[in-house]
DNA sequence: CGTATCGCAATTGTTGACAATCGAATCCCC
DNA sequence: GGGGATTCGATTGTCAACAATTGCGATACG
């Protein structure tokens, strides 16, 4: 039954139906998931050490806030991941999986157009986790997953990432798999580093244009709960 | 006593003092700990997060094994996060720290002079992990030191990896310096990663060596344990 | 003699109760 | 009326007992 708690949990958490800072209280979330506080708590302990939630002694875990420093850090390992990835699926990726990736990327222009964004970022998710197994380095694989999880807490706080650059994005997407189906190693890892950094700027441009007072603090950690009503 | 619990096994696991593949009881741990099974319970759930035991449902958490194949994968994410590290450590580190790291080769020097393995594999650790604290990343540094937990996992059971390329090791560790002192961020990336990949090879060539029969072998997962008096 | 089935011991999974700690509202004293 | 100690409620941390599952060994049958 832990093992039900902990995946209804992270999915609840990196999907934002929980409030990032919000505290997760054993006794409430063992009662809603009809099991007992046990469970509740390893899956806290499981949680914790993926750096989903943080743990503050005899006070309680609270779901983790990563401010617009800690997602610039954690870009930069993303990006250096990532080139790992393109540069290994670059090297062993068949021809089926190529016409998948191409396949991927015209449902996601579809998807843009019908302006379906949560569709269209589930699959975006998709098509670089797909990369991601295409490298077939389990440890890659786990390290990048883990990294996207704490990403998206971040980015569920600014779901507002404006759609405008999506076709952007889907250029890049076009270039990374050329690269890889040309097996062209070195410049795959250059376009998924690119890819991802663009990302990460992006984001700022994004932050600092909907809320230029936050742009430059580091103490978005408890803040946003608190103002959400003021 | 549930972080005295994690820190003791994490301990305990990483320096090989429990051997790699074995079980943990639950009953066993709790009682040679003075508490009960729900913290050592919790303290499982983490470590298995961290990548460093196994849970197999109904039977029991066993610490992990990790074949010379996986610790090729991990080695292949090592050296693409150490070049990130000696990327930014080139960005950011100071003067006082280059001497710091100075010091520590001169004192690994001596450590191999006077034939003190151990005391140079744990001043090695040290100094990569200045490194990797100086990147000044805390993202970078989490998941470099739980890498660095896996392949400890490994090295453990092939701890004979010969002292003859040490001098090699310390060569690099000079030059890996010099870059980063001189504030050239290319060159320290190329050189942490090729030391992160050469380590790997030696790995490999000294299982080849040492053990030639297991070289290819991916099954070594719960073999080493019952080969063991053979 | 080999094999399949049943039962037992050991271990994990889960639960509810108890102890300890923290935050806050209250109350007292100045 | 204000500031500080104190009690109270809520929540976490821990524990020992109970339930469930597994693996193994004994036993009986073909």
């Amino acid at each position: 039954m832990t093992a039900k708690a902990h995946q209804e949990l992270e999915r609840q958490i990196v999907s934002g139906e929980i409030r990032g800072g919000s505290q997760l209280k054993e006794c409430e979330l063992a009662k809603s998931m009809g099991v007992s506080r046990g469970p509740v708590r390893e899956a806290f302990r499981a949680l914790d050490q993926a750096g989903l939630v943080r743990f503050e002694k005899n006070r309680g875990v609270y779901v983790r806030q990563v401010s617009l420093e800690e997602a610039s850090d954690i870009y930069e390992v993303r990006a250096s991941l990532e080139a790992l990835i393109g540069r290994l699926a670059a090297r062993r990726i068949d021809a089926e999986q190529v016409s998948h990736l191409r396949h991927l990327i015209a449902k996601m222009a579809l998807l843009h157009q019908s302006l379906d964004e949560t569709a269209y970022f589930n699959l975006n998710i998709e098509f670089h986790e797909l990369l991601a197994r295409m490298s077939r380095n389990a440890a890659l694989l786990a390290n990048y997953k883990r990294i996207i999880n704490e990403l998206d807490l971040f980015r569920r706080q600014t779901l507002a990432l404006d759609t405008a650059n999506i076709p952007l994005s889907t250029a890049e997407h076009l270039a990374i798999v050329n690269a890889v189906a040309a097996r062209d190693e070195d410049l795959a890892a250059e376009l998924m580093s690119a890819h991802a950094l663009q990302s990460c700027r992006r984001l700022h441009a994004a932050m600092a244009r909907t809320a230029p007072a936050c742009a430059g603090a580091h103490a978005g950690t408890q803040v946003t709960e608190r103002t959400s009503h003021e």
